[in-house]
RNA sequence: GGGCAGCUAGCUCAGCUGGUUAGAGCGUUUGCUUUACACGCAAAAGGCCAUAGGUUCGAUCCCUAUGCUGCCCACCA
């Protein structure tokens, strides 16, 4: 049949053409139509039963822009994806879009210029929609542009009321389990944003600072046989005569928080302060009485050796000093305001309250010394705000208790790479506080719950109604059960964002599970569809092998470790007591050329659209090989120009190919291999393995490198230049045996490098190989299996190695004497000898006439 | 302070569960239109494999320190 080839790849319409065609014929969609050849059959390789699900990240669309790294992160899943596909899987690759939650709400405070308390609720959650709907636009636009192999049916955003419905219902069987409470006490807030935050909404941030030095009274006189107390290290410091008698210095980075003082703390070993025992300081300019107290917990090498306690100055007062059972109180508000517990100084935002208090305290002469020192505090990682505590109800999921089999449950996933279970374990062995799960925030899931107006009884929704919202409908009863009340006031708080994503694995299950996973919630009608009913699970074993849940594969980045894969873990463990996937992959950062992390406030990336306008997605998609699984990657030009490089040579090579397989009809069964042909297919045998090896181990890189190796060492530079004498000879037998060895090859090298670069490999296979494997698309077509019969023996392989040698001493000749590779010699002096039916090859490979070797006659 | 990862050619990185001359790509240099490809081909130069000890017949690889680099966690009164 008649090839039709163009002179060159034109990667902008071809890549174009292909997302259409792969759209339009649904090739990724979950229960495609399966290639039933008899190489699938043979390798137990098309049981749509055997599912391979992901649980693909959703991005936050108010990122606004995808950059090098989502590249990067998404293509190394979608290259494992792929050759899952490939290898016979049914594979489920949703895509979701996360958009509900503080992100939006900063992306669009910040696009906008709003004040959160200048809006209206449901004006800010109209803007947030419409960015949300804006955001997840343009990043299916750019998903596609690459070759995410995603099924575009299948999608969610964590706002929609898929969601809601399954993150309520989560709140609900939680508390029903008795794994929430609703609590009241110190908790970490974000003065910004106003909101209760969680352990893991916090960064840190080391700044310039000083400890200051600052005198107390003491209420009795000292000891009279101690030393007296002094500022500390530095003894050069002027030290009063009333300080030497009935002061005590302590240091601090926060004089604000004085008002809030509530004990003076000293290490009982430290016999500077024993005479301070059972007696009481005076807290300047606040004029409060306070205890003086002892506990192992005091570093006497630090400042004075003795430090002041305040509610709640941060997490080390509430643990270790327990001062929230000191004082009920907090000395600042929701807006990062001091209260009247700081009298006078009631009402100044508490970095100006610092100055005050400090000026103050030197006018008083109680100030006695600044030492300047670097100090790391607690910010909110979504707008860099020191995190303050303040005294608050707010609804947590426990964690605390479960750490030890939480642990258990990280332990069993399958992590790639292994180390990064390491980071897992940190945290939450680390991990001081259950989750706080309530936000003061407008965008995102309500909780779905009302109090009664009089006793505060809480009241569920009934679950058969979800999702709902609460400050638009009304209780599902009419009389408060315990006190008959017939008031009731909605929850007002929104739960935190990672409450609903930690839900994803069972948001995807449910797009394709018409009976629910979660059985006591029905499906809206409309929601669910088209789904196969091998995908159910069925009432007596709602998760089988043949459903969705658990999920497979969970790819994502280190550092959501702590919040997703964690709060996912912790879901999956209190709702259903099991792992919500058995496969954990991690990937790495996308660095600028300079070895920076990307980041928005750099602006050190280039755009993905323009990468792909310029080179190709196959090309850009070929820089991702790049890094080994959890390595950062930088961003690099010439390894995109490599991608490039590498399709146009697929291009070439295969043009050179199907040149001289046009009217050729495929004979696996030819036999009469020549020794070139054994090589190389005992070389193709080898890279199916070891590619096949690297892509089980989740190592992408590894298979690339070999791959390559293959298609540009062994297939273009020497098989290739191996058979031409054969092609264009008259020796029609020989010719037909190369034209085969030729179709098997390309046609692996092609399925090889499908996962990676899904454009060329198909435009390639569509134009031949489709008219001989019938499957509709290279991405549905049966992974590479070696024969056996393509190993070669030790023996073999030497003997050909030798003959290669001698060929390489030729070109070698040839290139040290500025002769082109295709000059005829009349012959050539070899100094290793080479079987005798290897001669007639060598000399036609490289047109010698006579190999003549030395010392032999 | 605890932990993880890394330190190999000018650059970016492979490799080694210990064994002759340590690899690739890019870059540099020199040739060459081999009836696919100059986005190519054939070559060349370039490495005390971070440092110091130890185990061993033998260490880039294993062990112990040390030094840098990046990251995670904690502390920071």
């Amino acid at each position: 049949m008649p090839i039709e080839l163009p002179k060159n790849y034109d990667f902008k319409s071809r890549e174009e053409y292909w997302r259409d065609f792969w759209e339009k014929e649904k090739i990724y969609q979950l229960d495609n139509t399966r290639d039933s050849s008899p190489s699938h059959v043979a390798q137990g390789q098309n049981d749509n039963n055997k599912i391979f699900s992901v649980d693909t990240p959703p991005p936050y669309v108010s990122a606004s822009h995808l950059h090098a790294g989502h590249i990067m992160s998404y293509s190394q899943a979608e290259f494992i994806v792929r050759y899952k596909r490939m290898r016979g899987f049914n594979v489920y690759y949703p895509m979701g879009f996360d958009d509900n939650g503080l992100p939006t709400e900063r992306f669009v405070e910040q696009k906008y210029q709003i004040d959160k308390s200048k809006i209206s609720r449901s004006e800010f959650i109209k803007l947030c929609l419409k960015e949300t709907q804006l955001g997840a636009e343009a990043y299916k636009n750019l998903w596609r542009l690459l070759g995410i192999s995603v099924d575009w049916t299948k999608t969610y955003s964590t706002i929609n009321e898929h969601c809601q419905r399954i993150s309520q219902w989560s709140f609900i069987d939680l508390y029903k389990k008795g794994r929430v409470e609703h609590r009241e006490g110190p908790i970490y807030w974000c003065p910004h944003c106003q909101t209760a935050l969680a352990q893991a909404d916090l960064e840190d941030k080391t700044e310039k600072g000083f400890l200051n030095y600052i005198t107390f009274d003491v209420a009795n006189a000292p000891h009279p046989s101690l030393p007296p107390v002094h500022g500390g290290k530095d003894t050069d410091a002027p030290i009063s005569q009333k300080e030497k008698e009935n002061i005590v210095v302590i240091a601090t980075t926060r004089p604000e928080l004085l008002g809030a003082c509530v004990a003076l703390y000293f290490n009982p070993n430290d016999k500077r302060y024993h005479h301070l025992k059972n007696k009481r300081a005076q807290v300047p300019v606040f004029n409060q009485e306070v205890p003086f107290m002892a506990s192992e917990a005091v570093d006497p090498n630090f400042g004075t050796g003795l430090m002041m306690v305040c509610t709640w100055g941060d997490k080390e007062d509430i643990i270790k000093w327990q001062t929230d059972k000191l004082a009920t109180r907090s000395l600042l508000d929701t807006t990062g305001c001091l209260t009247d517990l700081a009298g006078k100084y009631q009402g100044l935002p508490i970095g100006q309250a610092r100055q005050v208090i400090l000026q103050d305290l030197k006018s008083q002469g109680r100030l006695i010394r600044q030492e300047p020192i670097e100090h790391t505090f607690n910010v909110h990682e979504r707008c860099s705000t020191p995190a303050e505590f303040i005294k608050t109800k707010q609804w947590f999921i426990k964690l605390l208790d479960a750490k030890k089999e939480l642990l258990a449950q990280g332990k069993k996933l399958h992590w790639h790479p292994e180390h990064m279970f390491q980071k897992y374990t940190d945290w939450v062995t680390n991990l001081q506080w259950d989750w706080c799960v309530s936000r003061q925030r407008y965008y995102g899931v309500p909780f779905p719950i009302w109090y009664c107006d009089k006793c505060n009884e809480i009241i569920l929704a009934n679950i058969k109604n979800l999702p709902v919202d609460p400050m638009e409908q009304e209780p599902p009863v009419k009389k408060c059960p315990k006190c008959q009340s017939t008031k009731f006031k909605p929850e007002t708080d929104v739960m935190d964002t990672w409450a609903t994503s930690s839900m994803t694995p069972v948001i995807i299950s449910e797009l394709c599970s018409p009976n629910s996973i979660i059985p006591v919630i029905p499906a809206k009608a409309g929601i669910h569809s088209d789904v196969d009913s091998r995908l159910r699970g069925n009432d007596n074993n709602p998760r089988t092998n043949n459903n969705i849940y658990p999920i497979t594969l969970r790819p994502q980045a280190f550092e959501i470790i702590r919040t997703w894969l964690f709060y996912t873990l912790v879901k999956s463990f209190y709702h259903f007591n099991q792992l919500p996937f058995s496969e954990v992959m991690i990937s790495g950062h996308g660095l600028d050329a300079q070895g920076r992390k990307i980041s928005k406030r750099l602006g050190n990336y280039v755009l993905p659209e323009k990468i792909i306008d310029q080179y190709g997605a196959d090309a850009l998609r070929y820089w991702a090989t790049g890094a080994m699984l959890g390595e950062n990657l930088r961003y690099n030009e010439e390894e995109i120009k490599m991608g490039h490089k590498t399709v146009t040579k697929i291009f070439n090579a295969s043009k050179f190919c199907l040149t001289h397989l046009e009217n050729f009809t495929p004979n696996k069964n030819a036999t009469n291999l020549e020794p070139a042909d054994s090589w190389a297919l005992h070389h193709l045998g080898q890279t199916i393995a070891k590619a096949t090896q690297h892509f089980e181990q989740y190592e992408y890189a590894k298979a690339k490198n070999v791959i390559a190796d293959f298609f540009w060492r062994i297939f273009c530079d020497n098989y290739l230049e191996f058979i031409k004498y054969r092609l264009y000879g008259d020796d029609q037998k020989s010719t037909n045996v190369a034209r085969q060895t030729l179709f098997t090859i390309l046609l692996n090298i092609l399925k090889l490098y499908a996962p990676i670069l899904p454009f060329i490999t198909e435009e390639i296979y569509q134009l031949y190989f489709k008219n001989f494997i019938k499957t509709k698309s290279i991405h549905l077509a049966s992974w590479p299996q070696a024969e056996k019969s393509w190993a070669q023996s030790e023996k073999f392989l030497t003997e050909f190695d030798k003959t290669l040698n001698l060929i390489d001493n030729i070109r070698k000749y040839k290139s040290t004497n500025n002769l082109s590779l295709g000059k005829e010699l009349d012959k050539f002096e070899a100094t290793d000898k080479i079987p005798t039916e290897y001669i007639d090859f060598v000399q036609k490979v490289t047109r010698v006439k006579k190999i003549i070797f030395a010392g032999v006659v």
